[in-house]
DNA sequence: CTTGACCTTTCCATTATGGGAACCTTCATC
DNA sequence: GATGAAGGTTCCCATAATGGAAAGGTCAAG
């Protein structure tokens, strides 16, 4: 099977799979004698649980680590539930941010008539309330020579 | 004031500061003799609102539409109202994904013992409920029986 | 006048993905 | 056998937003 069946078997695109494997995620596969990639059924199942993962969120190092766990047969499943957990407070904690960030725009938003007059309180709370907390500042100014700051 | 302070007054590192000058977010500001920026209290305020749009997740893309409301005087309330409204239903939807995400991964954990064993639904998951879809499969068993398996 | 903190520009790297060019291979059809 | 379409190969480029590092100029305090 070339790659772009492989592709269409799999539901990961060609240029990924080439991808993954530059870096090293998934092993080189045989080529035929004009230089074509050759993939097999135990290919096409790496590569369907790769695309899983992915569906999942997992980012490529995670992916990597779950696939070494999952070739391992002696490895505990505590490992894999551990890795999952922590994926799991990770989407958490981004899902939250993302809905926090939505819930002070949904305030503002309620707060702005949306008609044909200028008088707008979501670029009013923009440029006004900006300089939130001196600490920050402090904070920023003190820290920001030694760690980066993404003040988030 | 250079650059530095009008970062350490705004929460907007100097790094980004010059980036955002470089994309034309921000206008150039004045420079010394030495070939210093220098920052005023306009800059500040653009920085500040340039800031608190990042907090809430505005790409650079939007933020430069939000400073151009800002900035024009004639512009309906209607029309910032949109953009957030939009941007909120995007927060939104990226963190229902996550969510959708996290709750399946929450699922398959709660399936596993997470013991010294190996048995691992999880990884069981991964690896199989993969080729939904039978376009996939039909594909997958027609093309496969052609080639023998080479897996590594 | 030296020192250290700050400024300048330029280049590189990150993550995961896609686009495109230039060129070669396979295969079906005329 | 020639031809063209479809698809393979590599290599380079681009994305969004951010940081890091290098090499060098500037400023204020000692």
């Amino acid at each position: 099977m070339n790659i772009g069946e492989a592709a269409a078997a799999s539901g990961v695109s060609a240029k990924m799979i080439r991808y993954y494997e530059t870096i090293g995620l998934i092993a080189a596969p045989g080529r035929t004698a004009a230089g074509y990639r050759v993939y097999g059924e135990n290919d096409l199942h790496t590569l369907r649980f790769i695309r899983r993962a992915r569906d999942l969120g997992f980012s490529v190092e995670q992916m990597g680590e779950l696939l070494a766990l999952w070739r391992d047969r002696s490895r505990a499943s505590a490992d894999v539930k551990r890795l999952a957990e922590r994926h799991i407070a990770a989407l958490d904690r981004k899902a939250e941010q993302l809905l926090e960030m939505s819930r002070t725009l949904r305030r503002l938003v309620h707060e702005c008539h949306g008609d044909r007059r200028s008088a707008c309180p979501i670029l009013d709370d923009l440029a006004e309330s900006a300089d939130e907390g001196d600490d920050r500042r402090r904070l920023v100014s003190t820290i920001t020579s030694q760690f980066g700051d993404r003040g988030r």
